[in-house]
Formats: C-alpha cells, sequence, structure tokens
RNA sequence: GCGCCCGUGGCUCAAUUGGAUAGAGCACCUGACUUCGGAUCAGGAUGUUGCAGGUUCGAGUCCUGCCGGGCGCGCCA
C-alpha cells in the first residue's frame, strides 16, 4: 500500500468525491445539485459507516423514485478499495459498509500523515481573527473568557488548516472614557492603590468620575475638555494616557500568559486614529454619507438597517468611524481573504452595518462576525458599578486551587512542584473546555460548579484519558521492551476497537467542520466522544495480557489515540500533561 | 413598536445545517474480576423538542401565528 503522508484524504472527503463520480455517470442530467453530493456518518452500525441521503435528494428534481436512483447509483458505482457492500435502506438511504483493512490502513497513513490528515483547505489563504479586546482601565472579568478562549480556538484551528492567520488584540483604548478617566486620576487618585493593583485604582477612579459626571453638567464638561484635549495631541494628557496603557497591557499580559493565548499584533483602536478623518471623507465623496442633525451619517434603508452615525455632531469619531479604518487598514496591509471578529451578541447590528458599509466601499473581503451570548449571574447581569464583576484572575486562582486539591487527593506522592503543574493545566483546562464545549450563541449564566466541572464531559476527563494512555505506554515499553507497536498492523478482533478506530478517523471531519461554521465546540464535543469510545476500549479490553500481535495492535490504538487528543486539545488551547 | 437570537428529561448542554429509534453530562439507584491509573467503566430510570398550524418521502432543524426569555435599535464601545 501506498501511504505516505501526502496521500491522505479524509475519509468523508473519499467517500463522497467516490460517490459523487457515480452519480456523476449515471445522472449528468443533475447538474449543479451534483456538487453537493456526499456521505455522512451514521448514527448507528445497522446502517453501516457512512451513509448517502442524495438519492432522495435527487428524486425530486429528477422525478425519478429514490430507490430507483438508489439503485442505479449501486450498479454504476465503480470498486472502492473500502466499501465491503452497499445497502438501500428505508426510502432510499445507500448505506455503505466499509471494509476493516481499509480502515486499519487509512488509520495508519492518518497517523503517519503531517498535521494528523488534516487537509490544507487555507492553502494561500489568509485570515484575520480579531478577538479578546478588552478596555484599557478595567480589569478582565468572566466576561472577557468567551471571545479570549473562542477566539484564541478558532485562530489554532485555521492554523492548522493551513491558513495563514494573524491574530489581533484589537484593545479598547481611545474611547470617550478616557476623559473620565483623566479627571477621575487627577482629583481622586489614591497613590499607594495604584502603586499595588493599578487596573483595581484606574477602575476605582474611572467609576467614580462616571457617577460625578452624571449629576454634575460642570464635571462632564469638563471630562469632555480633557478628552478633546488628549484627542488633538495635548503633551500632558497623552502621557497619562500612555501609562495608562502601558498598565493595562502588563496586566492582560499576566492573564494571557496564564491562558496561554499571545497575538500576532495588538492594535488598539487608538493606532487607527490618523485614518478616521479620511474614511469618513471618503464615504461623503462617495455620497453614502451626509449630514443630518450635525452629525455625519450613512443611511442604510436598502440594507434594512438603521443609520449609522460616523461623526458625531461635536466633529468627533466613533466605534463605527474606527471599525471602518480598522478594516480598511487591515485589508491594505495584510490582504487577507477573510476577516473574523469575535465579540459578545450586542454588537450584532454594528457589525452588520461595518460590513455593509465596507462593502459600498468596496471592500470584497469576507467579513465575519462570530459572537457569543453574554456571561451572567444567576442573579441577573453584572456590571462594574454593581460591583458584582468577577475579575478573571480569581476565577483563574479559584480553577487551580480546586484543581490542587483533587490532585492532592489523588496522587499524594507527587512532588509539589509538579501538583502545582498539574493543577495549573487541568484547572484552566477545566474552565476552557467549560466554554468551547458548548454552542457560542447561548447566554450563559455562570456558576462556579459548572465552570470549573472536573469530571464528566470536561477538560479534565480528556486529560485524564490522555494521562491513562501515557500511563499504559510505559508499562508496555518497560515489560516489552524494543518493540515499536508501529511496526505492526492493526487489528480488530473485537466491535469496541473497530468503532474506536473509526472515530480516530475522524478528526479531520470534525476539524474542518468547526472551521467552516467558526464552532470549537464542534471539536470539544468530537473529542469527548473519542475520550468515551477509548474509556470503553480500556476499561474493558486487555492491553498487556493479550495475545502477541493483538497486544501490540492494542497499544497501537492507544497511541493514535494519544495523539488526536493531544492534538485535539490542542486546537481547542488546552495543554494535556503524561501525568495527572 | 421594529430587528437579531434562544426555548430539547429535575438541572446544564449535543444533535454533522432537512435524514432513520432525539444523544451526553450532572444529580439519583445498582454493580465492576488476583489486568494496564476508580478524575474511570457497565447497567437502570427520566422526553408531546414552549404552544398551534403549514411545507414533504422525512421537521428539534424550514415557513406563519402566538407564549416566555435575552440582546439591540443616531451622537458609548
Amino acid at each position: 500500500m501506498i501511504n505516505t503522508s501526502s496521500s491522505f484524504v479524509p475519509v468523508d472527503r473519499e467517500l463522497s468525491a467516490w460517490i459523487r463520480l457515480a452519480f456523476e455517470s449515471a445522472y449528468p442530467e443533475a447538474g449543479s445539485v451534483l456538487a453537493r453530493i456526499s456521505t455522512v456518518p451514521t448514527m448507528s452500525p445497522e446502517f453501516g459507516d457512512y451513509q448517502c441521503n442524495d438519492a432522495m435528494n435527487l428524486a425530486r428534481a429528477l422525478k425519478i423514485k429514490p430507490r430507483v436512483i438508489a439503485e442505479r447509483l449501486i450498479a454504476v458505482a465503480g470498486p472502492h478499495p473500502g466499501v465491503a457492500r452497499m445497502e438501500i435502506a428505508g426510502p432510499g438511504f445507500v448505506n455503505v459498509f466499509l471494509e476493516d483493512s481499509w480502515i486499519s490502513d487509512r488509520l495508519a497513513a492518518m497517523a503517519g500523515a503531517g498535521g494528523l490528515g488534516l487537509p490544507s483547505d487555507g492553502a494561500g489563504k489568509t485570515v484575520i481573527v480579531d478577538y479578546s479586546s478588552p478596555n484599557v482601565a478595567k480589569p478582565m472579568h468572566i466576561g472577557h473568557i468567551r471571545s479570549t478562549v473562542i477566539g484564541n480556538s478558532l485562530y489554532r484551528i485555521h492554523s492548522a488548516l493551513g491558513y495563514r492567520t494573524v491574530s489581533d488584540n484589537h484593545i479598547g483604548d481611545w474611547g470617550t472614557q478616557f476623559g473620565i478617566i483623566i479627571m477621575g486620576y487627577r482629583h481622586f487618585l489614591d497613590q499607594k492603590a495604584l502603586e499595588t493593583s493599578p487596573i483595581e485604582e484606574l477602575e476605582r477612579v474611572y467609576v467614580k468620575s462616571y457617577e460625578k459626571s452624571r449629576e454634575d453638567a460642570d464635571w462632564l464638561n469638563e471630562c469632555r475638555r480633557e478628552l478633546v484635549k488628549l484627542q488633538s495631541g495635548d503633551e500632558q494628557n497623552v502621557a497619562l494616557w500612555k501609562d495608562f496603557v502601558a498598565l493595562s497591557l502588563r496586566e492582560f499580559e499576566g492573564i494571557y500568559r496564564r491562558l496561554g493565548v499571545s497575538f500576532d499584533i495588538v492594535r488598539g483602536e487608538s493606532y487607527y486614529r490618523d485614518k478616521l478623518a479620511g474614511v469618513v471623507r471618503q464615504l461623503e465623496e462617495k455620497e453614502l454619507a451626509r449630514e443630518s442633525e450635525g452629525a455625519m451619517v450613512v443611511f442604510m434603508e436598502e440594507d434594512k438597517l438603521p443609520p449609522c452615525i460616523v461623526r458625531k455632531s461635536d466633529g468627533g469619531y466613533n466605534y463605527a468611524s474606527s471599525d471602518l479604518a480598522t478594516v480598511a487598514s487591515r485589508v491594505d496591509e495584510f490582504g487577507p481573504d477573510r476577516i473574523i471578529y469575535v465579540t459578545d451578541e450586542r454588537q450584532q447590528l454594528h457589525f452588520r452595518q461595518i460590513f455593509a458599509i465596507s462593502r459600498k466601499l468596496g471592500c470584497s473581503v469576507s467579513l465575519e462576525h462570530v459572537w457569543f451570548g453574554l456571561m451572567r449571574l444567576p442573579e441577573g447581569t453584572f456590571s462594574t458599578r454593581e460591583g458584582n464583576v468577577i475579575k478573571l484572575e480569581r476565577l483563574l486562582d479559584e480553577a487551580e486551587s480546586r484543581a490542587l486539591a483533587i490532585v492532592t487527593a489523588s496522587s499524594p506522592d507527587m512532588p509539589e512542584e509538579r501538583r502545582r503543574e498539574v493543577a495549573r493545566v487541568v484547572g484552566i483546562g477545566a474552565i476552557k473546555y467549560a466554554d468551547l464545549s458548548q454552542n457560542p450563541q447561548t447566554t450563559v449564566t455562570f456558576t462556579w460548579e459548572k465552570a470549573l466541572a472536573l469530571d464528566g464531559n470536561s477538560g479534565p476527563y480528556l486529560q485524564y484519558a490522555y494521562a491513562r494512555i501515557a500511563s499504559v505506554r510505559d508499562k508496555f515499553a518497560e515489560r516489552f521492551p524494543g518493540i515499536d507497536p508501529d511496526g505492526f498492523p492493526i487489528v480488530f478482533t473485537q466491535q469496541i476497537e473497530r468503532t474506536l478506530a473509526l472515530k480516530l478517523l475522524k478528526f479531520p471531519e470534525a476539524v474542518t467542520r468547526a472551521a467552516q461554521a467558526c464552532k470549537p465546540s464542534t471539536v470539544a464535543d468530537y473529542l469527548y466522544d473519542l475520550a468515551q469510545s477509548y474509556s470503553t476500549f480500556y476499561q474493558n479490553v486487555p492491553f498487556l495480557k493479550a495475545e502477541d500481535g493483538v497486544r501490540e495492535s492494542r497499544v497501537r490504538l492507544c497511541g493514535i489515540t494519544a495523539k488526536v487528543l493531544k492534538s485535539g486539545l490542542d486546537l481547542l488551547g488546552i495543554e494535556t500533561q503524561e501525568r495527572i
């Protein structure tokens, strides 16, 4: 068999291509619908391993009975080395039963292929992922975790599929809040507090100044004046602002380090401030924007969107103009094929407007808004002013200390340094997994219990499965020194081995589907399903005491499972350890 | 009022985008061998997929109307 790494094609694609060919020769008149023909995994082994449902879909267009189409299809299909037999069932399902030897052969090829057989769908393409984007002078809280973790995973997934990826942390460093902060800083600052916990202190003076601005019109005017001074380059205010930004970035950096997140570029809104006037001028020249009540506004009736203000009546620029400038700048500099924004749901309308206006300005890049539901507390929404914000730092601390308690209980002999390291990996993994394993587009009610789950469908469950495999590998090496299981064929003596092998082969499917839908949860679901199959295998089938050949085959399956788990968790930004 | 989204066992969530008998976890109950890690495994119970219509071979998924909830809708980001 020729199984060089470059020749590996994901199983679903290979079978889809093969069955599509059969359809094309059987019904060339079907035309464009042929392109969409595919095979999908079955829900139950009684229906085979993969199934094709397109005989029924074509039946309407061709005005032929679906079972007739299915029969013709099977008659016309050329032999495929992987297909043992096909059956027609129900209204016209075509069920495909795979050959055991082909499954093990493909699995060996996948394990040997670079990137575990992930297709290079993104080769030659560039995607920018804009995520996390916290605001200066405010601490990161649990509301920031979703953008950070989901965005980082999308970045990793697209990189793994061959995209040139650029991650950008679009920091909120240029808004109207700075007038308020500067006034708060000048009048309410506690120097000592600033030294011990700078961001907390900046936030405190911000809140105080904000409250005052709501009841004191003079104060509000002062704030506005300070903002104008900052934006027109006043030396003192610019120096203050730079301090705020530097302090915040340092604090963010600490969180990112703990989360294993890094960015290719970190450009706040301020980076684009010189381009704002140009964008608005362009909109005016193209007659896309016009003055209304003193402001410059893009009216978008034909897009069925409400008007979008791109310059305020006081002449200042806002979020809309800033994001428009950002798009243009990114297009110029990176020439991306796609730009993905990961933010919460409240910005849906804003981005629809930005995307529509960008298109009017001639931008043809695929602009995508990946939004997620807000994080809430059981008692309702949280806000700085309510004082019920849970800081991200505290969440991470809590996760690690809970994990440490469990590690200490289960592995009392482990040196403390190791225990702390394991607790870090497990605790952070639990938090990330909790957010990544579910559909982002739902409102999440935060509970400690859920965020820090360590059993069942959780990050640690996957990490635990991985660690047990590492243990198997070590025991095998100890008792059978010098034997390389990879030199033995993979054989199926029990159903669970075949099931596990088939699941392993679906890794590329899960990853490509996750990229298509921009949903890391697809990968998380897949990994959990895989780990469950592995646990069943592990618990019910002996490895080391199995007979020669079977033993090596099983250990080899373990090894491949470990590879897939590790790679998959890596796509989620979750670390693994050989011992936990 | 208009727009976007959500509603699935007691709780938290899946369901490969219209496919076959709606799957997991938590919690609850029962069990796991002189074998590799019990953060595990095997088994049990739990459902009119918010309600009512419609589309078709086939609907949790699509269309219409209600009910309930979240978010947004010209000078915040």
